[in-house]
DNA sequence: GCCAACGTTGGC
DNA sequence: GCCAACGTTGGC
């Protein structure tokens, strides 16, 4: 299994709102290199770090579960959409998705800050000066060490 | 609101 | 294929 560090503006789609609706395509991703994660290295059943960008603080929320196979995101066709890309068609999809469904909320918000300051942490690419990739595949141990911060217990 | 970093676009 | 201009991300 892979682990993947998935980021999304609390004030658009928090963890909140994730446990409400369980699962959510995760749509509107205008990037190669995530829409690759997602298109060609994600598998159901992947653990994602859910991360709150552009958040007070920033940080990790919880985990998230990728729940089925990639397919196209549907946004890139509705031309009301503010996704909606004209380079796109149904022959040609451009952006590919997945879902998320929810796995759990931290009992403990894992700042930005305090990731920062763990050595245990240290080359994640999210902490890496100037990342703005939306997805980033995560190492299982700082995976691990991240669920540890969250006071979060892996089921077995 | 600022601004550094970086991806994309488009003229040439 | 180069690269300047532009737009976006996201921490602060």
């Amino acid at each position: 299994m892979r682990h993947w560090l998935i980021k999304s503006e609390p004030d658009v789609f928090s963890i909140d709102d994730l446990s409400k609706v369980k699962r959510e395509p995760w749509t509107g991703v205008r990037n190669y290199q995530a829409r690759n994660s997602m298109r060609d290295d994600m598998q159901p059943g992947d653990l994602a770090l859910f991360y709150h960008s552009n958040a007070v603080p920033p940080g990790v929320a919880g985990i998230a579960r990728v729940a089925g196979a990639p397919y196209p995101d549907p946004t890139q066709f509705d031309p009301e959409s503010e996704y909606f890309d004209p380079k796109a068609s149904a022959e040609n999809p451009r952006w590919m998705l997945v879902d998320f469904e929810f796995v759990a909320k931290f009992p403990a918000y894992v700042p930005l800050q305090q990731m920062k300051e763990d050595p245990a942490l240290e080359g994640m690419a999210v902490l890496q000066k100037g990342t703005r990739l939306s997805i980033t595949p995560v190492e299982a141990k700082h995976f691990k060490r991240l669920c540890k911060l969250g006071g979060w217990k892996v089921e077995a």
